[in-house]
DNA sequence: TTTT
DNA sequence: TTTT
């Protein structure tokens, strides 16, 4: 696997939401986050406090993808380093649409859980005790069943019709353009 | 301008045009450029030597963007820092749509042209002489003119009805969301 | 400031001991810290786990060395975005000696807290209190007085003769070849 | 092989010299590269242009240090993904002395040569020819010998006695520690 | 010297 | 939708 180029992306932030956890044809896990990272400055014109927030669709595959279910939740705090991929695809009407991801994949993907010991992160409900957000600690129990297939998934989605549905890629090397069928 | 989260992309890569330089109302320049970057590797399946490429999307803003609109042209390798950013927008349906860039801007964008002198890199019809590209040399003809309005563009733009066009955003700090009508 | 090339260092860890703060003469703080990166790995031969740190000498130049000093405390973890700097020295018998640094300065210059809402960090004793590592939470005072000036300690520490010292450099623009006198 | 922590370098500049390859006893290529990186501003004072060049030492590993010895030349320019580590060794009078290197090895390594197609960047003397640099073309003849054993090279510069030499060290994974003898 |  |  040559390269020429760089397509390089780190991100630090926090999850939006728990990880979605999908199992390809071939067994191999696929994690789906969406990161915020923020910026925060003073309005020249008003003089008061801004701040925009930027969510990222990230794609984890693998070793990585199963890392991520067991202790990514919903605040969790990451480092991420993947490449841009931007998909193709038609929407119902039959126009062009694109949607990039952050695709973290491979020997070139990183993800590192940041800002450990602070426990918690668990998003099922936690009768009686308080919830914690936003750190890790030990293996949990997946959010998503890690045995649920695939395919099921897809037709559920695809039974969604306010939701544009992308087809289903083939996965030949590399499978980075794996879809998750829901445009970001 | 505090943070919270790091948000960075990294591309080396070929443009697969000339830049398209604007100027905004307020006289600050952006150069919208689309850059290759290429992965090969060899197929389990069929033995055989694949390649795919990546297009990316990239704005530069002010000094960044005057510069690539002197010096890149169709071909040129450049070195790009910037951060994502993803534009929600409405199409003629109505239907919400988006489109995520690599943002060159301000402190944090770094722009570096690669490969000097090598010369040319023009794309302009060169009468006579042999067309390099790929490089950068002497400040050059702007493939674009430089005086030209956002404005005006921007009425010539949507007199194309086959391209949607999103509306043109307001310009709060920071305007990293400026727009190029275009969707990618 | 033009530059010719790209010279970036990333870093994720843990600070080995709280931040060295110092002033300069013309009152810009100045932050040492050290970070530590570790891989671990499985021995192919004796098929034991193994364990290797890295330790990486940071200086924070100007705001973001306040923040340091302010925030930052030994086992702190953090996110690091500089240059790479490699200042020459003479040791007392005249050797050329080099010391290699992670400059985090200006505008290029990113340094992030991680691992938020943990709390803590106080290096200070706690008398009675579970002591706190490894986070970061409102601002504290900070662990080197900051009125210090700079030339005592210079003194203080050219008294300790075990500690080889380099020769204070001059401070022209870019100021990031900094000196703290101690080798690494 | 886990990591706790990030430790990440980008370099972009132009090599000093010729690549020095040598063999590791298990065959194992290394190379070893001085790249420049500059920067250049207005000095505050003086009102003149002003220039500082820092030179980074790297080190290649594996294929990619084939690589290198077969198509970079002193003044061709690279894009360098690898790791900070320093290395302790003793010095003649057994002070303790640290060289910090840029190691480019394993999966998280890279290095792309930039600036292709303007062909040349031999050193050696090429009589009758126009002498091109900083740039790659077809595979060349090594600057080196490839076959040249590690080990005589070795002794050679140990005869060298103005050249401090640090110890060989052993070889375990990772082998990131590898040592070339000349301080930097 | 950190952290898990 | 996160976080501070």
């Amino acid at each position: 696997m040559a390269s020429r180029g760089v397509n390089k992306v780190i991100l630090v932030g926090n999850l939006g939401n728990d990880p979605e956890i999908r199992y390809m044809p071939s067994g191999g896990a696929v994690a789906n986050i969406t990161i915020a990272t923020s910026e925060s400055w003073r309005d020249k014109n008003t003089g008061e406090q801004r701040e925009k927030t930027e969510w990222h669709r990230v794609a984890l595959f693998g070793k990585l993808a199963e890392v991520a279910g067991e202790y990514l939740r919903k605040g969790s705090q990451v480092y991420i380093e993947g490449q841009l991929q931007t998909r193709k695809w038609q929407d119902q009407s039959g126009q062009d649409r694109y949607t990039t991801e952050v695709v973290v994949q491979g020997f070139n993907g990183v993800m590192q859980m940041l800002g450990g010991r602070q426990g918690g992160g668990q998003s099922a409900p936690m009768g009686g005790q308080q919830q914690q957000q936003g750190g890790w600690g030990q293996p949990q129990q997946p959010a998503a069943a890690p045995q649920q297939n695939f395919a099921p998934q897809q037709q559920q989605q695809q039974q969604a019709p306010q939701q544009q549905a992308a087809p289903q890629p083939q996965y030949n090397e590399p499978p980075m353009d794996f879809d998750d069928d829901i445009p970001f």
